[in-house]
DNA sequence: ACCCTAGGGTGTACGTCGTACACTTGTCAA
DNA sequence: TTGACAAGTGTACGACGTACACCCTAGGGT
């Protein structure tokens, strides 16, 4: 009679990018990433492992957006507060999010190149510094030392410029500095700097010293002060 | 005649944990670990999969071999020079491994517990630290602080204590102060310290804090000063 | 000279994984 | 009614880690 679905049989509601992703974090947090399987996902969401691929290209693209709703659940940075305790509290916010999902830190580190989400998180940290009164450099360096274990992702993240022929790059550019201008200002300052240096734009060695030292100079004058 | 080996024919040397180590190091540096397998290694070595595992029990306990190769690979303390170059060329030294040997933080974050490779290498730290006048729990903090990226391992590395029965325990922990005499030094006073909290000696949000408001501080100093 | 034993290498086999590819089915537009 | 498209299915393949039974050879005791 009615073409609308039987009420009395149980609908299952249909599968979806969300629905896969929120059973994929969940199995991932109560059994680890390493027993974490796309048949696993299936049997849960009742469905055949296939059916997974009509809403995710594949497995490690899942990965990506577990990531991306761990970073998700990060809190937005609170307004009308000095750099020093936006930044600390929106780390806090990270760590938390971090406990809460084991996993998240060691799959983020896996992670080849970071996804959208990641990559906005990344520009916010790098506007409060800035809006903070720090220079660009400062600010590099900063994002630096903080990196790894304090932001939960690692460093290597905004390494390379996209690559592509030079009209598409340009196109890129434009699009990048439009939804991640702090990024985009900073990596063309970087280019400047050093156009001595060949391709990459960043000292890395550098970095890690730096905030090796800004490490080491503290604890030492927390050493002879105690 | 002689019952020695025929010269003439290639002898191929003798499988051993070591070789099988070395090649797998050789493999994942060429490779990454992702494609690293048991199959490829045997392959490599002109073996038949099953013959590895007279050598070593299984796949993760290799894994935890090479990464006992990579920190094997980091220089020894310099002798004669003050804490805090001791603990920078070190650090520095360890860097130069991780990078040689690019899958190797990844394979370190991984591992769920330390070898004793690893440990020695924490004890002698921490030994640095102590040697340069630091107290205990600023040692604590500093190895909290430094965990991670700059040491090149992750900072739950020394949560727990053996387990076991009691006499069992008390054995082991003779064992270790013999063999680890810093680290048992460290976690006997932490266990002192707050006997008030329950199981877990170690209050990580608090280690954690420490080490980003060291970081914040020191990048607050320079951003006035600059 | 014999056998015995033990350790190192082999062969086969199982269960699990990610996923390619061809298929059915259910829905709505024309 | 048809026909197209999206969502879910079924079957299948190659790679993986590794259990288990096997052989083969060198060395030692008799």
């Amino acid at each position: 009679m009615a073409t609308k679905i039987d009420e009395t049989a149980p609908p299952r509601e249909p599968l979806s990018r969300e629905r896969i992703l929120r059973t994929a974090v969940a199995l991932a947090d109560e059994g680890g990433v390493e027993s974490l399987s796309m048949r696993k996902i299936a049997l849960e969401l009742g469905v055949v492992p296939m059916a997974l691929y009509k809403h995710v290209s594949n497995k490690d693209e899942m990965l990506d957006g577990m990531v991306d709703v761990v970073v998700g659940e990060i809190d937005p940075p609170l307004p009308d507060a000095d750099w020093k305790t936006t930044i600390r509290e929106r780390v806090l916010s990270a760590r938390r999010a971090l406990l809460r999902h084991p996993w998240a830190s060691q799959v983020i580190e896996s992670r080849t190149d970071p996804t959208p989400t990641v990559i906005e998180y990344m520009d916010s940290m790098i506007g409060i510094f800035r809006a903070g009164g720090f220079s660009i450099d400062l600010t590099h360096h900063a994002m630096h030392a903080m990196g790894s274990r304090l932001l939960g992702f690692s460093q290597e993240l905004f390494d390379d410029t996209p690559g592509g022929g030079p009209q598409v790059q340009a196109i890129e550019l434009q699009w990048m500095a439009d939804r991640y201008p702090h990024i985009t200002e900073m990596v063309a300052a970087i280019n400047h700097d050093d156009a001595s240096v060949v391709g990459q734009g960043c000292d890395d060695q550098f970095e890690f010293e730096f905030a090796l030292d800004l490490m080491l100079g503290g604890l030492e004058r927390l050493r002879t002060t105690a």
